[in-house]
DNA sequence: CTGTTAGCGCGTTCAG
DNA sequence: CTGAACGCGCTAACAG
């Protein structure tokens, strides 16, 4: 029924061997006989058997990719970025990686469910995306799957992700959260804000600790004090912010800034606000983080710290695919760059 | 080097066969055996090896969504809902699919080489999300390679894109977006408006080509002339929509409306809007398409057609699952829901 | 309920 | 540069 390897041998007058030859390009083939293998390919409208060819290889042309919501634009511009670097000639087998992107929801047991998946296939590479969840076991759990992943020849890349020491073989890209944060919390102290309200991202998770630390590490050099009632603590969405906000507002109407921990949220907060009948900036300023495109569309723009998502993912689908160098020690530090816009002003008086 | 199933087959005293009915709980197996080898799989730490059991079984576990722009919303929350629905025990081999999305760019060339890597795989079902490029070499082609797909076993869903006449077997879950254009602008027209300028999508896409029909059977309805000088196409991007609406205004200042393909573009059209120092609604109104969760952040909000992403993702994924009964026919028609908010109103005078 | 026996379709030695 | 032979690791009959 299906045709096979050998079917086109017949058709081309070779043997197996040669058709295998020429679809995988690593030995040298006659340019006539590869015409005619060619040929008989179209012909008979072949299509390599994947697993078979996995198996006899001992590893396949799957590129595994791990988003924490697949939503969000946030993961998307990373995976868009990374796939593209990773379809495209290269593999075996005729040259096309399979590059594919799963979507764990944040969860922890998907995220391993996942690996575990990648793993059973014999994947070429893994990117991981985004902050991770702190929970220690889970930490555990994941870094013990790298070590094996990478032990099993599976290049293993963190885009967005602090390294994880346990897993050391996994190339690290990792965002400077902490910095950007102190930068953001810096720009608004900067304009004379002291009563700041912060809306934090999942407790338990990286990207949400390293923002927050920004913050607070600003707050402390200019002596403003942390009162934990100003830090409010959602998930990565619109509705988080909304609530939040009005949380914050609640236990303190005196506020002048909100900092979200990212650009949805700050939408979200931006909503919130303008509900209560305060404007942005002139009665409460308000910051981002990311900078996805939509925030330059807000109204008035979210001021908010760029990341550079589409080369960060770039470069990591270049080094899941041995085609750039890694950076030395294996971690590399990626920084934003803060975008002032209109959402942030001076404080009313 | 790598732990095979003969090593746990020999630790857990029984046949290989064995091993493997456990783990694809397809056979009876005594439950004092099972107990044995699920503890040796424990012990030894093995994770079963996929191409060699795709190769046996000839089938794989592998579940394909291919969308147009990953890093668009429009895609991320149907494929986050597909691939909900696609992972999870009910697969072969220990019970859990690998959903996995592709992300085409919108190229038809990588359309079709997802496809094929896809049919290399043996993949178990295959999505595709979104509107069709309507080149009709390339529909054909795809056409052919889905009716391949489906002969070779993979099921094939459509989710959010026309039937492909030529390959039956595909199930198609298809939005109104014909229908929705036109509630869309009748909606306007009934405003009061008269002179509508409209934002297309690329051409040669259905998604683009339905939506601007239904708002030409609007306007067609009402006896408005449809001058094409009212009409620019561009990508589903802010971008486009920005300079769209600059160059709507250009050809006709008197402009009233602006309806958009979609509410990325809708947003670029409002920022245009804006910096022309005209007022929504006041000066003009704008409306969008899909409802997308930043819509109803949008300063006003934006009157739009909801499309029930998420639904329509689920059950395209229950279905690949063979979860859920397929439509009679294999066509199901999914609505949008008009959704008027801020952004219109009606026409200054 | 369990063991035995054959392949699944291809990549890769080794000769030639 | 090409062919022959072997085995990758697992599943699917077939017996028992």
């Amino acid at each position: 029924m299906t045709v096979t390897l050998a079917d086109v041998a017949a058709r081309a007058q070779v043997s197996p061997a040669t058709v295998s030859r020429v679809l995988n390009g690593n030995y040298p083939v006659a340019a006539s006989t590869r015409e005619r293998v060619l040929r008989a390919v179209d012909d008979l409208d072949y299509v390599l058997n994947g697993p078979a060819s996995s198996l006899a290889a001992a590893t396949s042309d799957l590129v595994g990719i791990l988003v924490n919501d697949i939503a969000d634009p946030f993961f998307g511009i990373m995976a868009a970025a990374i796939q593209s670097e990773i379809g495209g000639p290269g593999g075996r087998a005729g040259g096309e990686r399979l590059g594919v992107v799963c979507n764990t929801g944040g969860s922890p047991e998907r995220e391993l469910t996942y690996l575990t998946l990648l793993q059973r296939q014999r994947a070429a590479a893994v990117v991981l995306t985004g902050g991770a969840v702190e929970d220690a076991p889970h930490a555990a759990a994941v870094a013990a799957k790298l070590r094996k992943l990478g032990d099993a020849g599976t290049q293993v890349v963190l885009c967005g992700r602090p390294p994880a020491p346990d897993a050391p073989e996994a190339i690290a890209l990792t965002f400077d959260n902490r910095g950007g944060g102190q930068q953001l919390t810096e720009h608004l102290i900067g304009l004379g804000h002291r009563r700041l309200g912060y809306i934090a991202g999942p407790e338990e998770r990286t990207t949400t600790r390293h923002r927050l630390e920004g913050h607070r590490a600003a707050l402390a050099a200019h002596d403003i004090e942390d009162d934990p009632r100003r830090t409010v603590h959602g998930r990565y969405d619109r509705r988080a912010g909304y609530e939040a906000t009005l949380e914050l507002l609640r236990r303190d109407p005196s506020l002048t800034a909100v900092v979200a921990a990212n650009d949805t949220v700050a939408l979200g907060a931006c909503a919130a606000l303008r509900e209560a009948g305060l404007r942005i900036p002139d009665d409460v300023s308000v910051a981002g983080f990311d900078d996805l495109p939509f925030s330059i569309d807000a109204v008035p723009a979210l001021t908010t710290v760029r990341l550079p998502l589409s080369e960060a993912g770039a470069r990591a689908g270049r080094i899941a695919m041995g085609r750039e160098e890694p950076p030395p020690g294996g971690i590399a530090t990626v920084r934003g760059e803060l975008m002032v816009r209109g959402s942030t002003g001076v404080p009313r008086v």
